[in-house]
DNA sequence: CGTAAGGTTGATCTGAGTCAAGGTTCGTGG
DNA sequence: CCACGAACCTTGACTCAGATCAACCTTACG
């Protein structure tokens, strides 16, 4: 399969990120520039539940999805991740890893120990803002799908899947409208909540309307128009706010 | 309605927190003094979609909600906040507000803006770690909440709910067993994605069987047993692990 | 080449949403 | 302090989206 990577004239954040950390940390000696570099395949785990957090990943090609265990074994994938993308925050909470993260396919990570992240956060401004940037971006995410879980038809939780895949996949300069997954049908139900049956259905409707054409795991967006009206409404931005509440009127005391 | 506060004798994380802040920043003027410490009434808004980001809050006492609006206007709320909790990270992102954030009750905050954040990240080890931890802890948070509402039923959504509460409260000093909900019934169900009604017949049940007992917006739990077995399974942790998949084997270059 | 894993499709069932009606509490102004 | 309207909450009846069960097909891999 052939694997995404981060294209060199990406300029997004993600992008910034790495270049911040590869061009700020000294690489004295060899060993730490083999090991800040790793290669994993298909199906290995980069870390856990419960692995001692040494430190943070960046993605740079393949894909890999973290997920949770419950006590009755059953697995839930929490997200998806695209080169650019920062592995292994949930580290920072308890010391060690409160989610295992297993790769897609073949990929590779550029690895950022917690002392380089304790020393760039103090002497890189830039470095210190992408870091937490990117950690807020993540959790705007987070509540956007949120949103999507308890507010949304299957349907149009999975038009939206489609529709970030495919603005992921452009940030990353690939196609927009030919996509290949990474993840089995069944991943994607797991993520999105439903059954495995309802992702097989609902695709083969959207085929059937000429919005997308899914041949095993490549699927071509065929009418964007229309799966957008599919998928759930955006959400506002500053640049749609009209009236307010209440504003702030704090008590000084 | 009585409102929590964060008691003296609280040593966790967020209590540190707060000390944290408090004790590290130069209160030179006593403008800063005064402007740092606000007090807002119920319904009333700390911050909206779009406002431009000036730093975090800290809630001392009282409680809060977040939120965000689709364009079509519906409201969801992404997470109810108690004493000690960071507000605003969300701003992080794009230097200005993601969500929305209101007062459930007459609510305390204490302002930390950007330029002592950045400041205290650089001097104090102690600030950063908490940052970092905080930050992580909720995104772990949200993880469980996205798995609760993908995976499970309406009955064992709200069972969980009611003991996140009750262990809210209890870590805030406050009784375990006897609640005081500061949200309404329709603030419970656009929360956990469920309709108003099945909020009320779930209650009711649990009522009946003798595993609760609500009147308006005290809530009782009279047998956590019962509302354990309700509720999901929690997350395996490190303790609970037995056999492990594929472990890392990078192949490094 | 055979077996397992992954994927599709149809039939049936049910948890929870929607609609409807009535009760309770709160807050404001007379 | 009471009254009236609005907001909040509860309960019942009906409906449907999507889960589950079952059978079958397709692709990948040792």
């Amino acid at each position: 399969m052939k694997s995404i990577s981060l294209p060199l004239n990406n300029h997004s954040s993600s992008r910034k990120f790495l270049d911040l950390c590869v061009n700020n940390i000294p690489e004295t000696n060899s060993y730490q520039a083999r090991t800040s570099h790793r290669i994993f395949h298909k199906k290995q785990a980069l870390y856990s539940v419960g692995d001692t957090f040494e430190g943070i990943f960046i993605l740079r090609s393949g894909s890999a999805k973290s997920f949770i265990t419950t006590i009755g074994g059953e697995e839930h994938i929490t997200k998806f991740f695209y080169p650019g993308d920062l592995l292994g925050i949930d580290g920072f909470d308890a010391h060690s890893h409160a989610q295992n993260l297993h790769f897609l396919e073949t990929s590779s990570v550029y690895f950022l120990k917690k002392s380089d992240i304790n020393g760039l956060v103090k002497t890189s401004d830039d470095f210190r803002d992408c870091l937490l940037q990117s950690i807020s971006h993540a959790m705007v995410c987070d509540m956007s799908m949120m949103m999507y879980l308890s507010m949304c038809s299957s349907e149009q939780r999975l038009a939206r899947f489609i529709l970030d895949l495919s603005m992921q996949f452009a940030e990353r300069g690939l196609s927009a409208k030919d996509l290949l997954l990474s993840m089995s049908r069944t991943e994607i139900a797991n993520y999105l909540g439903m059954a495995i049956e309802t992702v097989s259905r609902i695709l083969s409707n959207f085929q059937q309307r000429g919005i997308v054409d899914v041949k095993h795991r490549s699927l071509t967006i065929l009418n964007f128009e229309t799966l957008n009206r599919c998928a759930p409404n955006g959400l506002s931005s500053h640049v749609s706010r009209i009236e307010k509440s209440p504003k702030k009127e704090a008590v000084c005391h």
